[in-house]
RNA sequence: GCCGGGAUGGCGGAACGGUAGACGCAGUAGACUCAAAAUCUACCGGGGCAACCCGUGCGGGUUCGAAUCCCGCUCCCGGCACCA
């Protein structure tokens, strides 16, 4: 394949055509280069390839907003050059692009153009013409994504396989319907995942959410918790790990039954078995089941007062940790398994009815929590741990709860067993939960702070939930074989913002797939996070009709080799599909239960004044005008070299400048003939591969580290090298040739337009993004002679030149001569003399 | 409070325990120009005429040698947090 490469002539005059033709015009060669690369089929991934190995390169598929915005060019393009330099290094790479297209916003602008009394305003019609948009700017960039596998979330081709998966797992038992306290977001009008709130707010309305209990369908994530702790062979950054592991929040301990005197066993999680004896009351969460009947009837109106006045508080105001404990004696009393003991029932607000049992054992002398509430309340304090090394606790008397090791009082057989987990002195709590096994009253248990994945939207724009509530067989999954269930298109939308399912006869009225009679749909929809859950297995096949995932593909290129996107996904997205994946695993459908072998994410763009970018602030920066301005190539290098990716950083509006004119530079050094006449000695020419072969390491090392900003500084610094070395002898020379021939290489996955353009105007037939990414010619690196940093008690004092091969004797010698080095020498003897090879040489002197 | 990450020129940032500040921005001077822009060249942490001295958040330590390793702090960012 040939191609002119050419620019086209736009001037008119003999002097403009020469200098116009020449000058580098990003905006004409970038359309021009892309046209060609898709007419070619370029990054069309050849999916049953097996002479390379494979690597499935994926970024998190964005919403379709209707806009790219400089964040999505940082993500995407440097990804985009790690997933090129992967193809050069000789991987058959896949990278492709979608759009995670059900979502909140769509559906908001047809309820708010409803309320404007416009009817024509609808999600799906948006959602394709935003993705339309979004897709030709996407082509802007200059990216190898493989536009022949793609896939829109919003279309049933996709919806009706998470339709599929929701039955599978239903029937596993996996998806369920409860009535719980859910996060109520009043503004979007729907429930929300407890990963969607954040200190109390919807993550995207920023309303206060308000608890109520509905029933809503659950996905059993807590059956996988302990398997979504372990990370082992993936290569995720630390703080990822982290987070996630602090979501789930895995606590041991051990469950406890106490017996109420009104009748109900009251089960307690506690961590600290080992202070039993201490516990001198329990304390019920206001939702606690038992509340009612273990209350007296002389307590009951405080009771029911303060549960009610708990269920009114919002999340925030309850949770709030500067608040003081609150709580109500139930006036009953239950029996402390362990020693026999008659304690209070109180109910307060500090108990969680969403974590453990909902119900505490206080132990006020060895707890803080437990300890304000018993002073506030004036409840018995009884130590029964008591601190090595000093005087034992008085409960009358302390002033804080201990909460340190020590050794067991007032423990009955335990009296002298050295508290702890046993990873240090003692393990009186292993002690402890054996003689509570063997006694019946309680046992080992691992208790987790992740709750079920709320997957319940009380919404319209999203995949319909493919269960019905059939009057004669309860509630039934649809048939395998009768999905999708569509989401109907032809609706309307209330101001009111409720959803119009609600309101869609025929959608609501269908036929029970068990009795064949009269049922009405589930009118639900699901949390978009399923649509992202397993979108990576579809892009190898999205027009698969028979079933979700070709196995044969998923077999050879899942799982993903390297997922990249923004941080904020930390817990949410990436946690989901962790377990989505264990899913699909258990349901026989993949043979791995981890989707990402290696992550990597990027930091945010900031607008010039260091805050977020939005319309409201006026610092917005739009990525079109930036392409038109300057190119795509320069866009693409400022993001890479701003900074380390992950880190993002302010928009600096000067510094794409010296971007730009690095890259135009870069042009000038090609394409411009030489006007230098001086002669080139053979030290030149190893002086010039010396440095292209130094940079291609460098740089090489760089892209396998995701360090893009030095491969890019790197670049820079080559360029001037050659430009200040270049002459019309230079030229001449097959030096020169490598020399170009490995920038260009180099500077393909970064600026693959320009790369591609002076590929061509050097004489290739191929294009450079076909090409193989080159080897370091060690031999190039070698040097005669080597100049060394001579230091005097490790200050810098001379620098001397040896042969590279010489002794550490020579160049101690050598160093001693520098006259510099020699007076410091003077001032005493030497003690020791230090030779880093290739590096400096160390004189120890005392005086 | 617990966990994770960070702090380097005027700014963004470089630096396997080995010349701190690569590369870029901004700045200064010069060349080109009638002039300006663009471009090119040189300089560009602080102090000092200089030799040198000081300098990577703070205080110690290890080492021939520390931005880098260890101990103790301060501040900033992120996650979790009345989670029993």
């Amino acid at each position: 394949m040939t191609r002119a490469a050419a620019t086209p002539y736009e001037g008119d005059g003999m002097t403009e055509r020469a200098t116009e033709q020449d000058k580098y015009q990003p905006t004409v060669i970038e359309p021009k280069w892309q046209a060609t690369w898709e007419a070619d089929g370029l990054y069309k991934t050849d999916m049953t390839d097996e002479s390379r190995p494979k690597h499935y390169f994926l970024t998190m598929y964005p919403y379709p907003s209707g806009n790219l915005h400089v964040g999505h060019w940082y993500a995407q393009t440097p990804a985009d050059a790690a997933a090129r330099y992967l193809r050069m290094r000789g991987n058959n790479v896949f990278f492709p692009m979608g759009f995670d297209a059900f979502g909140l916003p769509a559906e908001n602008a047809a309820i708010k153009a409803a309320r404007d009394g416009d009817t024509s305003v609808h999600p799906a019609s948006l959602t394709r013409q935003r993705m339309a948009k979004m897709t030709e700017q996407f082509k802007q960039m200059g990216a190898m994504y493989d536009w022949s596998r793609t896939l829109a979330t919003c279309e049933p081709e996709y919806y009706r396989w998470n339709q599929w998966f929701f039955i599978k797992a239903y029937e596993r038992g996996l998806a369920y319907r409860k009535e719980s306290y859910v996060n109520w977001d009043p503004v979007d009008r729907t429930v929300l995942a407890n990963e969607q709130v954040i200190d109390g707010r919807g993550e995207r309305s920023g309303a206060l959410v308000e608890r109520r209990l509905m029933p809503q369908w659950h996905f059993k994530i807590t059956d996988y918790a302990e398997e979504l702790l372990d990370f082992d062979g993936l290569d995720w950054p630390e703080r990822v790990k982290t987070m996630q592991t602090n979501w789930i929040g895995r606590s041991e301990g051990a469950t406890v039954t106490f017996a109420s005197e009104a009748g109900p066993q009251l089960e307690v999680f506690t961590t600290r078995p080992d202070t039993l004896w201490g516990a001198t009351f329990m304390v019920l969460a206001p939702e606690h089941p038992a509340v009612a009947e273990v209350t007296t009837d002389d307590q009951r109106a405080d009771v029911d007062a303060y549960v009610e006045a708990a269920g009114r508080m919002s999340e925030i105001d309850r949770q709030s940790d500067t608040r003081e404990k609150t709580g109500v004696f139930t006036g009953g009393y239950a029996v402390n398994p362990v020693n026999g003991k008659r304690i209070p029932i109180w109910v307060g607000d500090y108990v969680l009815v969403t974590y453990g049992s909902g119900a505490i054992m206080a132990v006020p002398a060895h707890d803080e929590r437990d300890f304000a509430f018993a002073r506030k309340f004036g409840l018995d304090v009884i130590p029964v741990v008591s601190p090595a090394g000093s005087e034992p606790l008085d409960g009358d008397s302390m002033t804080e709860a201990y909460t340190g090791d020590g050794v067991m009082i007032n423990s009955g057989p335990f009296d002298g067993t050295p508290t702890g987990k046993g990873d240090g002195a003692g393990d009186g709590i292993a002690k402890v939960v054996a003689w509570l096994e063997e006694q019946g009253a309680g046992e080992r248990k691992v208790t987790y702070r992740l709750r079920d994945w709320l997957i319940s939207r009380q919404r319209y724009w999203g995949t319909p939930i493919p269960m019905l509530y059939c009057d004669q067989c309860g509630i039934v999954p649809e048939k395998l074989d009768r999905l999708p269930v569509v989401l109907p298109e032809d609706v309307a939308f209330m101001p009111t913002g409720d959803s119009p399912l609600n309101h869609h006869e025929s959608f609501l009225n269908a036929t029970c797939p068990e009795c064949g009679g009269p049922a009405k749909r589930e009118t639900d929809t699901m949390d978009t996070f399923m649509d992202s859950s397993w979108y990576w297995f579809r892009y190898l096949a999205p027009d698969l009709d028979d079933r979700p995932i070709d196995e044969t593909l998923a077999k050879r290129w899942t799982p993903v080799d390297t997922y990249t996107g923004g941080i904020e996904h930390a817990i949410l997205h990436l946690l989901y599909s962790r377990f989505f994946t264990k899913v699909l695993r258990d349901l026989g459908l993949v043979d791995h239960g981890e989707p990402f072998l290696r992550l990597r994410n990027q930091g945010m763009i900031l607008g010039s004044d260091g805050e977020k970018m939005s319309k409201s602030r006026g610092n917005v920066v739009d990525p079109d005008d930036l392409v038109e301005r300057y190119g795509a190539d320069a866009v693409r290098a400022y993001l890479m070299f701003i900074g380390p990716w992950d880190q993002g950083g302010p928009w600096n509006p000067k510094a794409i400048e010296g971007v730009v004119r690095f890259l135009h530079r870069v042009w000038s050094t090609f394409v411009d003939p030489a006007d230098s006449d001086a002669a080139v000695s053979d030290e030149d020419l190893a002086d010039v591969r010396r440095s292209v072969h130094q940079t291609l390491e460098n740089v090489t090392e760089d892209f396998d580290g995701f360090q893009f900003n030095t491969a890019v500084a790197e670049l820079m610094s080559l360029q001037g090298v050659l430009a200040k070395a270049k002459s019309k002898a230079l030229e001449a020379t097959e030096v020169w040739q490598e020399s170009r021939k490995l920038f260009l290489l180099m500077l393909a996955p970064i600026a693959p337009h320009l790369a591609e353009e002076l590929w061509f105007r050097s004489g290739a037939t191929a294009s450079v993004h076909l090409e193989d990414w080159p080897d370091v010619d060690r031999s190039a690196l070698e040097t005669d002679s080597i100049t060394l940093v001579v230091q005097v008690n490790g200050k810098v004092r001379g620098q001397v030149e040896v042969p590279t091969a010489a002794s550490q004797a020579d160049i101690i010698a050598a160093a001693k001569q520098d006259e510099n080095v020699a007076r410091y020498l003077e001032q005493g003897d030497i003690k020791r003399e230090i030779v880093v090879p290739g590096k400096l040489v160390n004189f120890v002197v005392k005086a």
